[in-house]
DNA sequence: AAATAGTCAACTGTTGACAATGTGGGGTGT
DNA sequence: ACACCCCACATTGTCAACAGTTGACTATTT
């Protein structure tokens, strides 16, 4: 039969994508491309009619993104994209620094030689975008590395949390927030996050994650500081 | 004027409290309390006429617990009380251990001398009711001197995150788990976290809390072993 | 001119109705 | 007796309309 194989992709597509969740996609997907920046209002009928919906599964999305922290919600006014006050980044950055900390243990007890060598290839990409000070380039390379090794821990509510904290921190984060000599420091963590991880001691590689954290924090707070 | 009180109290909670909201919170306390178990289904209308809503903010509700991971969705089938596997019971704790690492971590840095003096008045009370074999009172106590540390940390977002897999962990944990010798053994771990706390040392404080979660992560396993 | 009351449009909160999907039971053919 | 198909019922998914609230603009008063 002709059209089988994309027939069943899309039958599998209706019969587990729900308008709703399709909506939260794209909200979340607008914040972290920057369409929505932090304090911008969604208007639930000029959303709805963008998407070509109605607006109960633009309200049911907009309670989910209010659970997991992107929007805020105030009463018969209406969701807003969250802002992040400086303590707040600082709060995240903690929590995400203690999240991995347990990724660097848990990695390194699972971990295969193809593994690492797929990480040592994404190290040698961001060296190589680092270089050319292409963050475009650098920036979705950063994102995959981090989530690989997260995926490569197998713990399912780490792998949600860690990426919830991520995509409330791109409230905050701009692709050009990471300038030149931050690449290059960033890169040299991320060797040493594999090097540990290769190493096998489990300490080593969640001290490597934990640091790498907090050294990025530290990077973050001096270009809010700079900004003001 | 008469009833000023009572009306600008009523003022407050029609401006603030929203009927999702209300639905939300009465779900999780059907499941904190034990009338909803793992795997039972709920039905929009059913749950709708009882709470004298329309299914509008019962479906809202729906979506902002199935992000929070209490509830699970199938689409065209209805939402059901998520069950937890062992493998997902061990991944949940592991991340608590990490997170509570860190609320000991943080709250040695500022905790106060009455701070302390609370925690020891609730190990105290903990003793009384583990010497009693008094489930009853053990069990709030022991949320409450958790949440009290937890507190302590000023973290907001780890106050949330840790919050959300307590309520998660109650899809799996009954009150009657905690058989004699584990509140006994519990409030031991629990006067060491109170000790190594005041004792002003991080790495101390937060190894008792990682500890602590680690043996309650056993003690766990140890009775869905016995139960199967 | 400033302040306050009144009015109105835009938006959110909620509801009931309609469409689509899944489920179980009875009947039919082998 | 067993398997299969079809239909009626229950439940979820989606939508459009109604009700209540908010914030801004206007008009009136001092």
């Amino acid at each position: 039969m002709a059209g089988t194989f994309e027939t069943t992709a899309a039958i599998e597509l209706v019969r587990t994508r729900s308008l709703p969740a399709l909506v939260q996609e794209e909200i979340i997907r607008m914040i972290r491309e920057g369409e929505l920046s932090r304090g911008d209002k969604l208007n639930e009928s000029v959303l709805a009619a963008t998407l070509g919906v109605s607006r109960g599964p633009v309200r049911e999305a907009f309670q989910a993104l209010v659970e997991s922290g992107l929007l805020r919600q105030e009463k018969n006014r209406g969701v807003f994209v969250r802002t992040l006050s400086t303590e707040e980044v600082v709060d995240i950055y903690n929590v995400r620094a203690a999240l991995d900390r347990l990724v660097g243990e848990t990695v390194v007890l699972t971990v295969t030689e193809a593994d690492l060598e797929g990480l040592r290839d994404l190290v040698a990409r961001l060296d190589e975008a680092a270089a050319k000070r292409n963050i475009e380039v650098y920036y979705p390379l950063n994102l995959d590395f981090h989530g690989r090794i997260l995926e490569l821990s197998g713990n399912s509510r780490l792998i949600a949390m860690n990426r919830r904290l991520i995509d409330e921190l791109h409230l905050c984060r701009r692709r050009n927030l990471l300038e030149e000599s931050g690449m290059a420091a960033s890169n040299e963590e991320h060797r040493r996050i594999v090097d540990e991880i290769a190493g096998g001691d489990p300490e080593g590689a969640g001290s490597a994650m934990y640091d790498h954290v907090t050294a990025a924090l530290g990077r973050q707070l001096r270009l809010i500081r700079d900004e003001t």
